[in-house]
RNA sequence: GGCACCAUAGCCAAGGGGUAAGGCAGAGGUCUGCAAAACCUUUAUUCCCCAGUUCAAAUCUGGGUGGUGCCUCCA
C-alpha cells in the first residue's frame, strides 16, 4: 500500500515499524458542541484507513483522543454556569451519537487529556531537564528555535514563523516561535497541581502523552485535519522527539478540508453545518458516501445537492443487495455461468484492492463496488444457481464493510397473515386481470410500508 | 511576503504520457397489464487559456487566468 506523507510531501510505500501491527493515532474532537460536517471527515476517512488496514491483515491499534480541557470548553462552562468537565461529558456522549449514526467503529483507546496529567507533567518535565523548556510565573514554554528540525513537517523555514507577523508575541516568551507546554491557572479555571504550580496543560502536550502513554515512543501513523499541520502536530513531533530523542511518527496523513461555497468550513467563519443538523434532513449515511466518495485529500464543497446525490446512490446499492438476497431465496440450475462469475467477482475485488493500495482512493474503490453492483444485477436477472448468490453477498458485504457504507440494512421482517392474504388476493386479481382491484391492493399496502414488485420470480416486496 | 493546493460533462468525481472510470440527473429503448427495480443505448472528439517537449499531452515543462488553504483557535 502507498500512502501520502505529509513529512515527505510524496506517497511512500507503508511499511510498518513492527510487521503486521500498526499503531495509529487520529486527533479527535474538542468536545465543546456538537461536530460539525468538517470534524466529521477525518473521523470517516481514517476510520476507513483503520479498516482497510486490518482487512489487509494488519493488526492496529487506533487511539483517538477526546480534548476535554481546553479555553472554549472552559469558556462554555462559564457561559452556562456548570464546570468544564460537564461540558465535555455531555459532547462526549453526543459525539456517541453522531459517530454511532455514521457508522464509525469505537477506537482501541479514547483517551482523555484530563487522564494524562502525570504523564504530561513528566514530559514537560523531562523537557525542561534538557534547556529546551522554561517556566515564566507558572507557564512553561518550549524553545521551538532551538529544537532541530522544527518546521520540518509544514516544511516553514524557522526565519518565516519567526518573522511572521500575525504570531503575537507574548512578553514572556523568549521567542515569536515558541509555544506552551503547560499553562498557569487562571481564576476560575479547573487546574491540576505541578512542579510550576497549578496551572493546566497546553493543547499540544496531551496528544504527546496520549501516544506515549498508550502506544510507546514511536507510532507508524498520525492523522488529522490539514489545519493541524501547523503549529499542532509541528509543535507536536517537537515535542516528542525532544522528550525522546526517537523519531516520533513514521507517517503523517492529512485530510483536506469541507468547504461551503468553495470556503472552508470553520466554527471561527460560522459558516458549519453539524452533523446533527444534517442528518435530521438526510440521515446519516449520506454524510458518510460524501466523505468517501472523493479522495481524502482533495477540498468537498459541501451542498444539499450532493447529500440528495449520495442519498440516491445509496439508494442503488441497497436495492442491489436486496437483489442478492432475493436471489439467494430463489436460485436456479446450474448452467455453466458460474466459474466466469466468480472471476469476475475476483476481478472487481482485485480492482478494489488496487484502488485503496494507492493512498486510499476510496472513489475508485467505491466505483469498484458499483460495478460489482452493475454486474450483480446483471447476473441474476435470471435465476442462478445457489453458490453464486452467496459469493456475490460475500464480497458486496466485503467492500462495503471496508468502506463503512451499508450498514442500516433492516433484518429481515416476515410479514405478517393479513398482509400475505393480500399479497396473494392481488395476485388472483392479476390472474383474472381485474387490474384495478390489484393496483388498489399495491396503492394500500404502499401506503402501509409495503412496497410490492412483480418479478419473473414472483411478487418481491420490502418494507419502507 | 513565505509555503502549498486546485481547475475534467448539467452536477459530484477518478485517472495523471497512448487516445476520458464510477455515481447523480436527463433522453431513448427492453422487460411489465401498468408500475417499480434492473438491463441496454445515449449525454466531454475532449479535460481553464496560450506556448513548448514528444511519434503521441487532460496527463510533462514554461507562462497566463481564475479559485482555495496554511503561516492565528480550527478537523
Amino acid at each position: 500500500m502507498k500512502v501520502y506523507n505529509t513529512l515527505t510531501r510524496q506517497k511512500e510505500d507503508f511499511i510498518p515499524l513492527e510487521e503486521g501491527r500498526v499503531k495509529i493515532y487520529a486527533c479527535g474532537p474538542t468536545v465543546y458542541n456538537f461536530i460539525h460536517i468538517g470534524n466529521a471527515r477525518p473521523l470517516c476517512v481514517f476510520d476507513v484507513l483503520r479498516r482497510y488496514l486490518e482487512y489487509r491483515g494488519y493488526l492496529v491499534t487506533f487511539v483517538q483522543n477526546f480534548t476535554d480541557i481546553d479555553d472554549k470548553i472552559i469558556n462554555k462552562a462559564n457561559e452556562e454556569g456548570v464546570s468544564s468537565s460537564e461540558i465535555a461529558e455531555r459532547y462526549i456522549a453526543e459525539y456517541q451519537v453522531d459517530a454511532k449514526g455514521l457508522g464509525l467503529r469505537a477506537a482501541t483507546h479514547h483517551p482523555k487529556a484530563t487522564e494524562v496529567i502525570p504523564e504530561i507533567i513528566e514530559i514537560v518535565q523531562g523537557i525542561i531537564d534538557k534547556g529546551m523548556g522554561y517556566e515564566k510565573d507558572g507557564t512553561v514554554y518550549f524553545r521551538a528555535n532551538k529544537h532541530e528540525g522544527y518546521g520540518k513537517l509544514s516544511h516553514q523555514p524557522l526565519e518565516d514563523l519567526e518573522s511572521g507577523a500575525r504570531i503575537d508575541v507574548s512578553e514572556d516568551k523568549e521567542n515569536a516561535t515558541d509555544f506552551v507546554l503547560w499553562k498557569a491557572a487562571k481564576p476560575g479555571e479547573p487546574f491540576w497541581a505541578s512542579p510550576w504550580g497549578s496551572g493546566r496543560p497546553g493543547w499540544h502536550i496531551e496528544c504527546s502523552a496520549m501516544v506515549g502513554k498508550l502506544m510507546g515512543e514511536q507510532i507508524d501513523i498520525h492523522c488529522g485535519g490539514q489545519d493541524l499541520i501547523f503549529p499542532h502536530h509541528e509543535n507536536e513531533i517537537a515535542q516528542s522527539e525532544c522528550h525522546t530523542g526517537k523519531h516520533y511518527v513514521k507517517y503523517w496523513m492529512h485530510n483536506g478540508y469541507i468547504n461551503v461555497d468553495n470556503k472552508k468550513m470553520s466554527k471561527s467563519l460560522g459558516n458549519f453545518f453539524t452533523v446533527r443538523d444534517v442528518s435530521e434532513k438526510f440521515g446519516y449515511e449520506p454524510i458518510k458516501l460524501m466523505m468517501i466518495s472523493a479522495h481524502y485529500r482533495s477540498p468537498i464543497n459541501y451542498s444539499y445537492e450532493i447529500l440528495e446525490q449520495s442519498k440516491s446512490a445509496l439508494e442503488r446499492l441497497y436495492t442491489c443487495r436486496e437483489n442478492l438476497e432475493f436471489a439467494t431465496k430463489n436460485p436456479g440450475e446450474t448452467d455453466g455461468s458460474e466459474t466466469g462469475f466468480f472471476e469476475q467477482l475476483e476481478n472487481r475485488r482485485l480492482q478494489f484492492v488496487q484502488a485503496m493500495d494507492d493512498d486510499l482512493n476510496t472513489a475508485d474503490g467505491l466505483a469498484a463496488l458499483f460495478e460489482l453492483a452493475r454486474d450483480c444485477n446483471s447476473y441474476f436477472a435470471a435465476p442462478k444457481s445457489a453458490g453464486t448468490s452467496g459469493a456475490a453477498i460475500a464480497l458486496f458485504d466485503e467492500l462495503c464493510a471496508v468502506l463503512g457504507i451499508l450498514y442500516n440494512r433492516k433484518a429481515p421482517v416476515s410479514l405478517d397473515d393479513e398482509i400475505k392474504a393480500l399479497i396473494e388476493e392481488r395476485g388472483q386479481a392479476r390472474k383474472d386481470k381485474n387490474f384495478a382491484l390489484a393496483d388498489k391492493i399495491r396503492d394500500d399496502l404502499a401506503a402501509r410500508g409495503i412496497r410490492l414488485e412483480d418479478t419473473p420470480q414472483g411478487v418481491k416486496w420490502h418494507q419502507d
